[in-house]
DNA sequence: TAGAATATTGAATGGTCATTCATTTTCCGT
DNA sequence: ACGGAAAATGAATGACCATTCAATATTCTA
């Protein structure tokens, strides 16, 4: 019965768990479904995940360390802040544009209550706002950005405007790339509105 | 019908409603809890709301209308859309800043699932959007905005940035005010990152 | 290969709640 | 003050589902 070793059967629920929440909601999907689909019976969920809650984070926490380990390595290929912010700007739309379950879990899903969200901004959200902080202080040092205004709340202001457009891209259902919107971002987060 | 001299019955469960859903979030939120509350019996709900559910849309609906109504007669006494973006972003900062509570609901519990949200953005989002859009197209008629860039993306980035702000006013727990962010929204939004 | 250790199964459990509706209370016109 | 209609009540219903655990299957060890 059990197939290869180590984490696949870890990774098979994982993956039934984004298909399933992402169609259903997760309030909606039963544990039962996600064993289902997994090809699971439904008690060896808990044999990898404590209850339905933490199955739930650990897609969370799947998902942004992939997105974070990807992000440093773009970075360290970027020397100015100017280049760092495009690509991270291009990253974050790709990595959310690529898979439209996940990003569903997590624009909508992830974010069903405050004591989640609470954990989540603690946590590996706030180390992606540090990254954008730092790359701001960068861009000041460099004399490309603006030095009056405050690195966090420019990395807030930037967060913001590309959740945005990521939520507003699961919102249409309108069959267009994320990541089209990368080049109008960016010249919106340099620029603004004014002339 | 149920509404007599005072439609309050009706007012004081949707009172009830925000407080015990912003503290407990909306599933662990029992019909008994808001009626116990609100004052009235747990069937009395039934006669005002068709279900649970409808009473959480009652909640944003009216919120949502008092801010809509309120920007309107804002926007109305500002003639330049630089003026109007200002007024914006300040009646925004300033009502969701207003009551806690009821920011928790529009931030956090409104979002709960893609249905939801689906729905939420067909209608009064929809409409928000559709204001700020055109007051990024009047600023481009009198050469304050940039005509280089489209106004719905525009409005998506201004609507992106504030709601960022917001739901960090809900998470960080320190006691800001949340208008204060105001001007440098303002800043940030007309002149971006460059110099 | 035996027998122990480990992994998996899925039916049963127990608790939770939204919703209903028979009954009671309040309202109001005459 | 009466009586019928409208409102309100809250206990009962029934559906739902996360989680458990005794039983079974599989893998490992010597």
């Amino acid at each position: 019965m059990a197939r290869n070793g180590d984490g696949s059967k870890r990774e098979r629920i994982l993956d039934a768990a984004v298909v399933e929440i992402a169609r259903r909601g997760y309030h909606s999907t039963t544990v039962a479904m996600i064993a289902k689909r997994a090809g699971v019976a439904d008690g060896t969920i808990y044999l990898y995940f404590k209850n339905k809650e933490q199955l739930l984070f650990s897609l969370f926490d799947r998902a942004m360390g992939r997105f974070i380990s990807e992000g440093k390595a773009s970075l360290e290929q970027a020397a100015s802040a100017r280049e760092k912010l495009i690509r991270i700007v291009e990253l974050h739309l790709t990595l959310v544009g690529q898979d439209r379950d996940l990003a569903i879990i997590t624009q909508v899903e992830l974010r069903h209550s405050l004591h989640f969200m609470d954990q989540l901004s603690r946590t590996l959200v706030g180390e992606y706002l540090g990254i954008l902080a730092q790359v701001v202080i960068q861009g000041q040092q460099e004399g490309d950005f603006r030095s009056d205004l405050d690195p966090v709340f420019a990395a807030k202001s930037i967060f913001g405007v590309l959740d945005e457009m990521a939520t507003d891209w699961i919102l249409s259902h309108r069959n267009t790339r994320l990541e089209s919107k990368s080049a109008s971002v960016v010249e919106f987060l340099f620029g603004g509105l004014g002339c």
